[in-house]
DNA sequence: GAACTTTTGGACACTCTTGTCCAATTCGTC
DNA sequence: GACGAATTGGACAAGAGTGTCCAAAAGTTC
């Protein structure tokens, strides 16, 4: 235990989170963070110090999490896949579960549009792994499939960015709303099929 | 002439636009919105009212000039297309040029995104044609197309959805950005060859 | 139980914003 | 130039938010 009680810290940046993402950096206040936490607003000050050192930490925790979670997800794409629209969509759920339709994901998508411009370098490390980048972690995989001959496609980073976006294509895309494991699989395999019917052998399409 | 001076009344509506774009609802000061409009605070109250009402009065204009562009836009869709391909992709830079990288419409979906829990009576005639939702004119648009068998497909709002998505997928999307007409016509391309490689005819999508 | 740390809640000064009021000034029009 | 309408700038009250200070209460550790 560095400083003050760990658990009231944690509760803290967690009310943090949800008061920043509702109301935006200038809308919330401390007041309010302070009653979602259920902790007096001394507190707060005490021990993380000004709002701005609050939501510093609070970017860096979505941020973490976010990178963790994008990690793993990444390890379990399918390398050499025996029913390939079967493991992409499998794969596609996976991605879209964990990295774009979970809480902290959204929350600091909404973050990153608000408050981008106000804070650049806090979002940095996000923008090398956040949608509308390369991806390039998902292109070299992609490659890699081109390579062992399961699809067919001339740029790698052009088919991540669409692959991407056509999983996304299908997705309730207000923020508020709970997405249903029906609608991710349904969206994941309408994104998958178009996927596999521009750049995949014909018959791999055509078992979805 | 109803009250007041028109031209500042346009000027404050137009500061105000750029003002609650950049800072949020509860960022935006009055007093912004008056400098940046060239205009005495006072003038502002004269003319429209209170805060709230400048709000609802930026958010009409930006709809309306959205949704008459779009409503222009839509009218040029290629219903008898001679070179699919290339109609489609310049459709799609009509698409993205004049509905979706402009000032307005990436203002008005900024808006939403933040304000739109709170005021939601004022963008639901947005949602009706705004991005996550079935775009229902195009889709009949599409319906037509393979109708007439330039295009092959059998859920035509799933058609529209990935079509949106995917000439969208390869645009820069950093709210700010500039995007030049090279890098719309390669979008457009990048979008148009992908999906006329899973709806087109085989040799459509070769002409890309 | 004593010593020490943390938390609490209230009070406080300070700043910023909203919206109003008003007298002086400028503008548009005849 | 004269008249009425619009604009301006400054002052103002009321409210909300930030960050600080402090003494009392609660919790922790030995």
């Amino acid at each position: 235990m560095q400083r003050g009680n760990y658990n009231k810290r944690c509760a803290i940046i967690s009310a943090a989170t949800a008061v920043f993402v509702r109301d935006g950096y200038v809308g919330a206040s401390i007041d309010a963070i302070a009653e979602e936490a259920g902790v007096s607003r001394q507190t707060i000050y005490n021990q993380i110090g000004d709002k701005e050192k609050l939501f510093v930490e609070v970017v860096r925790g979505i941020n973490e999490q976010g990178s963790a979670r994008l990690v793993a997800v990444l390890a379990t794409f399918p390398d050499q896949p025996e029913d390939i629209a079967r493991e992409l969509v499998d794969f596609a759920i996976r991605l879209t579960r964990d990295c774009l339709c979970d809480e902290g994901s959204r929350a600091l998508r909404k973050l990153i549009e608000n408050e981008g411009s106000r804070y650049p370098e806090l979002f940095e490390t996000w923008k090398d792994y956040g949608p509308g980048k390369n991806w390039p972690a998902i292109s070299s995989r992609f490659a890699r499939l081109a390579r062992a001959g399961d699809i067919e496609l001339d740029d790698p980073d052009l088919a991540a960015r669409q692959f991407m976006a056509l999983i996304r294509a299908d997705l309730p895309n207000e923020p508020g709303e709970m997405v249903s494991d029906a609608e991710l699989e349904l969206a994941a395999r309408n994104g998958v099929r178009t996927f596999l019917r521009a750049y995949g052998k014909r018959e791999a399409a055509l078992a979805l």
